[in-house]
DNA sequence: ATATTGAATATTGTATCCAATATGCAATAT
DNA sequence: ATATTGCATATTGGATACAATATTCAATAT
């Protein structure tokens, strides 16, 4: 019965709400760069932006606020994130403590599909020129590898930690030859995936983000010490 | 000047708004396990506990949703978040992950001063007879210690995955014999940082967080497999 | 000229109100 | 009796209105 209906059936309690939508377009123009840290970010422009009132701007700022995405203060606003030498250091701690683990859970894993889908995004990122994409397609890759650990937990704060580096990540892709490196590790680590090698691929991994680190370091002109 | 007057300074620009504090209330209401799992939450009736309108509430609801304590859906409403078995392992396997790691910075790094209070939290856990408290201090011993670590993102992780299992840690606590173990334990973690032997600290964490997970399951009667 | 004060403006935080949706129940049809 | 529909109520999402605080700048005093 229905099965016309059915066919172009979307779950309509599922779709977004204005603060939702508000959020993810904040998200994106943080973490692109496009928005830069110390920015203050007026309820009142936000609003009129997406033609609504501040009410669904405040709750998207609430939410990018307990990302850390940005930093509130009571009457005066709402300004965007930075990241202190330290900090910059601690969310690759982070990164290296958890994307290694998660990958290898996900070479043990990850399913025949999942797979497909992680090489086409390699792919996609291997072979897109328009240098603007770069970033989104290197954080797709990633995710679409660590799905495949089904560790939800784990990814939410591999991503949230990703969005407070992510700036500075496309910048270096984009105007360093940070890509070729990039694309090399990418491949490998699929390729350790895709054989079912959990060790190589968390080695590889941890490789991958040691060498972002460094290359980052390097880029902003920062000697600042080793990766523990 | 004004040195009279500086003696009684508080910084009123960081007081707690009607959002903040209702956050911390609700908060404290799930961790504590007053507030079930399942249960909903209306917007009005926090509302009048309070004697505010809906939209502090609703700021709080967010905050608690994006750090998955609650779960919103659109026109239908909050209700305090559940764990599946799956889920409930994953949070342990992230305590595992970061906790041992940043005890070990704790041990190289703490202050003496810090260290003290982290003892006085050590010897409130071990004297406190009114089993409410005990979950709190067992926190506190915690997050007392890993402040030595220096590292406030992995903390807020610590944190929030520790929210998350609480009420569970808390039952356990006041109606098993869990006490006993978990006030040696913590006595010789605090003991391995004084001495700042960061490796037997992390190994002693590792084995208190092992423990714990293991105490619960038996508690919940769940024979599910051991923490990797 | 510099410092201080006070008013005007801007901005945020919250209350109140309205619209959209969900829920429960009575009325009706089968 | 069961299923379906329509209505009344409850609840949430968001708009508007207002209060609290911050910021700017002119006026005044030193």
């Amino acid at each position: 019965m229905y099965d016309d209906l059915k066919k172009r059936a979307v779950d309509l309690a599922k779709t977004a709400s204005s603060s939702d939508i508000i959020f993810d377009a904040l998200r994106d123009a943080i973490i692109s760069g496009n928005m830069k840290a110390g920015e203050s970010i007026r309820q009142e422009n936000i609003a009129k932006i997406f033609n609504v009132s501040r009410i669904p701007v405040r709750e998207a700022l609430k939410k990018l606020e307990s990302q850390g995405l940005v930093k509130n203060e009571r009457y005066k606003g709402a300004i965007v994130s930075s990241l202190s030498d330290a900090e910059f250091k601690e969310i690759y701690e982070i990164r290296l403590l958890l994307e290694p683990t998660v990958v290898r859970y996900a070479a043990q894993n990850i399913s025949k599909e999942a797979l497909e889908i992680a090489r086409a995004c390699c792919e996609e990122f291997s072979t897109e020129t328009d240098s603007a994409k770069w970033g989104e397609l290197n954080r797709k890759f990633h995710e679409a590898l660590y799905m495949g650990a089904n560790r939800p937990f784990h990814l939410k704060i591999i991503n949230e930690a990703s969005d407070r580096i992510d700036s500075y990540i496309r910048a270096q892709l984009v105007l360093t030859d940070g890509m070729t490196k990039a694309r090399k590790e990418h491949m490998e680590i699929l390729e350790a995936c895709e054989k079912g090698d959990g060790d190589r691929a968390a080695a590889l991994t941890r490789q991958h983000i040691e060498d972002s680190y460094n290359s980052l370091m390097e880029f902003m002109g920062n000697n600042s010490s080793k990766l523990a």
